[in-house]
DNA sequence: TTCTTGTCACCTAGGTGTTAATAT
DNA sequence: ATATTAACACCTAGGTGACAAGAA
C-alpha cells in the first residue's frame, strides 16, 4: 500500500484547482509527488515510476480579464485536446532497489521535471499546457524468473492519488495558487510578504525585500490565510 | 581496465604532496576521485566502491616554523601510527548498476567524505590526521547464482592509483597545496588572487573580494603558475 | 607549540515567481 | 487578446579556505 505525503497540501492546492509550471527545460511539481510505501517484499527488487494521463479530453483557456479580476479562478473549456504528447514515464532514479530500501524512507520525485516541449531529450515529462493531468503512480516488482515477460500483468501495481490532478499551464492563472506556492515553496521565499513567525530570525539586513515590496503594491488580491 | 580522470592534476598535487581536510562534519575530497571503466559485461551487475588503507605506519607531524617559512613543505615523522581507525568502505551510491550504465559515463566518487570523528555516524570514511593513506577502488561483479558467496574472490578486482596517495589533515600544512587547491577547485573562487584568463568575464561589479585583498597582504610565497 | 574546532565571507549550483518582450 | 519565452532578483543548499579561539 502506498499513502501521499503532504496530503494536506495537496488537498489545499487541489480545492484551489493546482497548476504545474511547464517550460521548454522543464520545471519541477510543487508540492513534490512523495509517498510512504509498505507491504513490499524486503529482500526483492522493484522499480517505481510515474506517468500522466489527460483527466480529459479537453483544451481550458484563461477567463477573460474583468475590470477588477486581475486573473479568474475558475477555466472555461476552449475545445476539444490538442494531440496526445509522446507518453513518456520516468523511472525514480534509485530504480531498481530492495524493498528494504524503498520502504525504509520517504520516496520523493523530486528530480521529475515537467516540460511543454515536444522535442524534449532530457527525459522529461512532455505535457500539454492549458490542459489536465493525473499523475500515476506505478510500482514494478522485477521477477527473478527467466520467463518474467509472462507474468508481466501480475508484476506491477498503480496508484492514483486524484488530489494530486493539475492543469500544465506556462504562466499561473489564478493568483490563489501562485499566493499558495509562495507560502508553501522554499525556494520562493523571496516573494513573500511576510512571516511574522520566524522572519526576525531569518532576518538579515543585507536582504532588500524589493520584490516583495514591489509585489505588495502590485496585487490587490490578498493571500490566503496559510502557514 | 580502469583510467583515472584529472589524472594530470593529481600528478601536479601528488608532486607537492597531496593534503586533504579531515573535519567533524566529512569534508569531500579534491580532486575527486574520478574514473572511467572499460570491459565490463553491458547486462551484469556490478557494486562500485573505495576503501583508504594506511601507506605506512607513521604519524607525521609539521616542521617547526622558521623565521622566513610560514608552513614549510615536508614532513617529519613524529612516530609510530595511531590506533588504526574503523575500516569503513565507500560504496558508490548508484550501485549495484548495469556494466553500460558504469562506462557510459565518467564514474565520480563526489560524495564521498572524509572524517576524524571516530564516532561517525553518517557513514563517512574515518581518518587519523596527520596520516597517510591510499585510496583503492574496487569493482564487485554482483554474481547471480545462488552460491555466489564461494566465488567470492574471483568476482572482484581492486585499482589502485598511487598518484591519489595523500596525508590527512585539519588544517593545510604545505602552502603551495592550498594555492593549488585554490586555483583548481571551483569551490574555492572566492579565494583566487586574479585569474587574468576569465575575469573580465566573470567580473561582477558588486562582488568585493575583500578575503582575496586580505589574502594577498598576509602570504609571502607565490603561488604557482596553475591555471 | 602544534593541532583541532567552529564560524565566517565567498563561492557553485540550481529552484522560485516576476516581468517585459515576443509569439500566436 | 491570450499564451509563451527568456532574463532577472531572490532564494535554498551546500562546498571552499581563512581565521580566531580552544585543546592537547
Amino acid at each position: 500500500s502506498v499513502q501521499l505525503e503532504m496530503k494536506a497540501l495537496w488537498d489545499e492546492f487541489n480545492q484551489l484547482g493546482t497548476e504545474m509550471i511547464v517550460t521548454k527545460a522543464g520545471r519541477r511539481m510543487f508540492p513534490t509527488f512523495q509517498v510512504k510505501i509498505f507491504g513490499m517484499d524486503p529482500m526483492a527488487d522493484y522499480m517505481l515510476l510515474m506517468d500522466f494521463v489527460p483527466v480529459d479530453d479537453k483544451r481550458y483557456r484563461q477567463v477573460p480579464r474583468g475590470q477588477y479580476a486581475f486573473h479568474s479562478s475558475s477555466w472555461l473549456v476552449a475545445g476539444k485536446a490538442d494531440p496526445a504528447t509522446p507518453g513518456r514515464v520516468h523511472y525514480h532514479p534509485d530504480s531498481p532497489a530492495k524493498g528494504a530500501q524503498w520502504m525504509k524512507q520517504i520516496v520523493s520525485f523530486d528530480k521529475l521535471k515537467l516540460t511543454n516541449n515536444l522535442l524534449d531529450d532530457n527525459g522529461h515529462i512532455i505535457l500539454n499546457s492549458m490542459h489536465r493531468y493525473q499523475p500515476r503512480f506505478h510500482v514494478v516488482y522485477v521477477d527473478p524468473r527467466k520467463d518474467s515477460e509472462k507474468y508481466a500483468e501480475e508484476n506491477f501495481k498503480t496508484f492514483v492519488f486524484e488530489e494530486t490532478r493539475f492543469t500544465a499551464v506556462t504562466a499561473y492563472q489564478n493568483h490563489r495558487i501562485t499566493q499558495l506556492k509562495i507560502a508553501s515553496n522554499p525556494f520562493a521565499k523571496g516573494f513573500r510578504d511576510c512571516d511574522p513567525e520566524d522572519w526576525p530570525r531569518n532576518h538579515r539586513p543585507g536582504a532588500l525585500p524589493l520584490m516583495s515590496a514591489f509585489a505588495r503594491s502590485r496585487n490587490p488580491v490578498s493571500s490566503p490565510a496559510h502557514q
